[in-house]
DNA sequence: GGATGTGAACGACTTCACAGCG
DNA sequence: CGCTGTGAAGTCGTTCACATCC
């Protein structure tokens, strides 16, 4: 019984007839724009994989072979233009534009995640608020209004929000999550333990911290544990 | 040039002779704990791979694995004991016990955090709070007073904090980073962007916020680009 | 029958080695 | 010579298949 799930692992990522860019590769090309950006403010137009990867410790030969994905942008003997590498990590990404995000749970972390500058500087707007306790209905938060999860679709369809963002209890989050899919949001970001289902075409991405942390906590445990050779 | 840092991304696992615990097992390991609790509390005390597995999306030979590293605990035929389960992960992950954590940089975040229950309720506190703003230095957060950062070796000694959790900009993240090993911290959860460059024996967790709503991003972006097939 | 434990097959990702270009 | 691009080799993690035990 129950193994029809065996699809839904990769509801995302089908038909991988060609070298498929992988869930390791698309977070390094994150990190490899972030250290482009600085690069390009520093004015340094040319940069190699060796000193690309350095910092992220990362190979020079890994560097290569994620670039390579986005095709054949270095010169031999020359490195990569920093600009070139900046817009092709970006619509390969598909962060050459911005990315409108509906808030659901209004709590500290929501608060948190709403002031927070990296965010906006990277294209991701929070253009709408969502609570399902009525005395928080609203409220505003910075210039925002909370709103009743009630009126979800109706808002969503105004604003044209396309990500949710999950902050609320572990307890609501599939309901959420199913409430915000009807809406008609493409992609979760779900910061609740506990993983959501979702029907295909629609991307969850979780945030679990409490499992960062355990496993910050085995690493040392570990360290501690076994003498170092 | 620069190829002696071959060895630092693995600062941590060292001796692999015997197959060790990966990073992806100690994440599952804390999902499975997560679910083995609520098991516990609903009363149930046998449980097999498979239900086990199922509402993560892990397949019951994924779970027989991530145990088998714990020992031989399970009875074929019959499952698992939750009890045994729970505490066998439990003092292999380090959890069996709290653990305390200092925190610098007392933003949105960091307040978010500090108000988390889920950290409280995993045994994880929160016990000392350092900024390099002097205008918040003595305020209370909480029932937490913020210390400068200069008197962290002193006050860390006396709390006894072994984790480090840095909220600060990224550009001041090295440097706190720094001055936390120095004063006794032997783990890092790092939520600015930007690497940690540590010496051997300190461990570092990264969350990237940013990252990971860029995958989102990516992986909306992908779903719609490409058809449906 | 129902479940575990595990060697072997498989697949995905990383590193090596080197050809080739500027 | 420096640096990229890439097939080949290697490593790591997951899934399959099945022996085994209650």
């Amino acid at each position: 019984m129950a193994r029809q799930d065996r699809s839904a692992r990769r509801s995302h990522s089908e038909s991988s007839l060609e070298p498929r860019l992988s869930r390791a590769s698309v977070g390094r090309l994150s990190l490899y724009l972030r250290r482009l950006e600085e690069f390009q403010r520093a004015g340094i137009h040319r940069i190699s994989s060796n000193r690309l990867g350095q910092p992220l410790a990362i190979t020079d030969t890994q560097v290569r072979k994620d670039l390579a994905f986005l095709g054949r942008l270095g010169q031999p003997g020359i490195g990569y233009d920093v600009d070139d590498l900046i817009g092709s990590i970006r619509s390969t990404l598909g962060i050459d534009r911005c990315w409108s995000a509906a808030l659901v749970g209004v709590g500290n972390l929501a608060r948190a995640l709403l002031r927070y500058n990296g965010f906006i500087e990277r294209g991701f707007r929070i253009v709408a608020l969502f609570d399902s306790d009525l005395r928080k209905v609203g409220q505003a938060v910075d210039d925002l209004t909370i709103y009743p999860v009630s009126r979800m679709k109706e808002i969503i369809a105004t604003t044209g929000a396309e990500l949710g963002i999950l902050t609320v209890p572990a307890s609501a989050v599939q309901n959420v999550a199913d409430e915000l899919v009807a809406a008609g949001i493409k992609g979760l970001l779900n910061f609740a333990p506990g993983l959501i289902r979702t029907r295909p075409g629609i991307s969850v991405v979780n945030v679990d911290l409490t499992v960062q942390l355990e496993q910050l906590a085995f690493l040392v445990h570990l360290t501690s544990t076994e003498p170092l050779s």
